[in-house]
RNA sequence: GGCCUGGUAGCCAAGCGGAAAGGCAGCGGUCUGCAAAACCGCUAUGCGCCGGUUCAAAUCCGGCCCAGGCCUCCA
């Protein structure tokens, strides 16, 4: 059984989809106006984890992420260069793919386009307007926080706390009541798009509801985001889609916890942030930082420091030299502990992960099993067929994981022929010239282990 | 001020009422020609602090301290 915590709810729930073995996901996406950094990539490996979890449990899913391609940062940055909207956010929306794929995050089945739905968020004001959950005020249009008195049921707030003047924008008096967001801002030059509601541009929060329905109906399964959007993009969400459809628009709201640099949130804004280049930049492995940036469960705040980076290396390092050196086994004779401690580890893993994504909790499952396989290995007793069946268990829960090297290894001739010198040369106790073939092969990236049931090799 | 997180070994991190998982690092040992890897052992009488409830509390309750977030840009 499945558990999420539900912020709506404020509860850890049984998850249970709309439709049986299905999963309408929406997950908020970047906004392409600069690089991402890697705070922004902590949301999206929590997504990516949600998702390929939901996959390994047999859900078909069906995932939306939004692509912010139109809002006043990126129309700033499309005029300060001097370049189309479209050319300047392109430019961010591939890169944004790119450090994607980099992470090894699955590709969402949508990535809708803000700019490319425009006629769907019109239509949706259009019917907010009818129904009067909306008002034109000069060319602009907003909703009416009046008319949807549940408002605040995501992130609690008490409209009443929110003074007027304090952080609210003090120059959109003309608003009925100070709290009304916008639906349409009216925008007669620069970037705008000629409408039945006027010329202008959406507001922010209305891309999110025109496209999620219109890929994942008007109610779906699970909906995702960072904790900084419950209030207020998520909670204006929700009033937008459900004054529209009268329908309950999402049965569970996931939100992530915050990625901090010396203990405050990473953001642009504060400039200490690290981009995903930046970090390649020094040397890291993309799969070390992935690692990092999963093991953490996605509701606790998450520290990053470049020594925490250093020791998930280390452990992608030893996880995947332990995948290596299955290769390594001789013996015929099964075990039948070795199936057992997997379908231990599997149960384990699988339990963790259904207790709301508790990754700790699953990971230690599989470095138990690797402890005990280890012993195995060294004891030279782990036979072909049960490392075959490690191994294509770490290939099963990679599907969820995505850490593992499994690039296939090989050696030259050449250099299997070297090791094939060494062994002689140790055997004929010629020491000195062991080690220099060794040394180099070490300097070919290639790692010299002598068992007592021979050498073993791995590639770095 | 209101609302919400978190504080567990040198570092990261589970556990959330009944003997403190796991990872990284360190030390000692086994193995090895030497290494490496792996394994074994050691490393929190203790879970921010003070009280309380209970046969039993890291876990529940009350108070306090520290750090962070949200309160119309934000993952």
């Amino acid at each position: 059984m499945i558990k999420f915590y539900n912020t709506l709810t404020k509860r850890k729930e049984e998850f249970k989809p709309i439709k049986e073995g299905m999963v309408g996901l929406y997950t908020c996406g970047p906004t392409v106006y600069d690089l991402a950094h890697i705070g922004n990539f902590r949301a999206y490996v929590f997504e990516d984890l949600l998702h390929r979890y939901l996959e390994y449990r047999n859900f078909k899913v069906i995932r939306v992420m939004n692509i912010t391609d139109v809002d006043d940062k990126t129309i700033k940055g499309c005029q300060r260069e001097g370049i189309s909207l479209r050319e300047y956010t392109d430019r961010y929306l591939f890169a944004f793919m790119e450090d994607m794929e980099t992470l090894r995050l699955k590709k969402p089945d949508y990535m809708p386009r803000a700019t490319e739905h425009i006629p769907d968020m019109v239509s949706l004001i259009k019917k907010l307007l009818q129904k009067g959950y909306a008002y034109r005020k000069d060319g602009s249009i907003y909703f009416r926080l009046s008319k949807f008195p549940s408002y605040g049921k995501l992130s609690g707030i008490d409209l009443s706390q929110i003074k007027p003047g304090a952080r609210v924008d003090v120059d959109e008096y003309e608003k009925e009541d100070v709290r009304d967001f916008a639906l349409w801002k009216e925008e007669k030059e620069g970037v705008f798009w000629d409408t039945e509601i006027g010329r202008g541009r959406p507001g922010w929060h209305i891309e999110c509801s025109a496209m999620s329905m219109k890929y994942l109906g008007e109610s779906f399964d699970i909906h995702t985001g960072g904790v900084d959007n419950i209030f207020p993009h998520h909670e204006n969400e929700i009033a937008q889609s459900e004054a529209a459809t009268g329908k309950k628009f999402v049965n569970y709201w996931l939100h992530c916890a915050h990625l901090l640099v010396n203990n405050e949130k990473m953001s642009k804004s504060k400039g200490n942030f690290y981009t995903l280049r930046d970090l390649l930049k020094k040397g890291y492995n993309p799969i070390s930082i992935r690692y990092l940036l999963i093991s953490t469960h996605y509701r606790d705040p998450l520290n990053f420091t470049e020594k925490s980076l250093i020791q998930a290396d280390s452990t992608i390092k030893n996880y995947n030299a332990f995948y290596q050196a299955l290769e390594f086994c001789k013996r015929e004779k099964r075990d039948k502990s070795v199936k057992d401690a997997i379908e231990k580890a599997r149960q384990g893993f699988i339990s963790g992960l259904d207790d709301d994504l508790n990754i700790s909790l699953a990971l230690s499952e599989i470095f138990n099993l690797i402890k005990k396989v280890n012993i195995s290995i060294s004891e030279g007793s782990l036979s072909i067929v049960d490392a075959l069946d490690v191994k294509s268990f770490l290939e099963e829960i990679d599907s969820v994981l995505a850490i593992l090297d499994k690039e296939k290894k090989e050696l030259t001739e050449e250099e299997k022929g070297m090791i094939k010198e060494r062994e002689k040369a140790r055997k004929d106790k010629n020491f000195t010239k062991a080690d220099e073939i060794r040394e180099i092969l070490k300097n070919k990236g290639i790692i010299l282990e002598d068992t007592p049931y021979g050498t073993r090799w791995k590639k770095l």
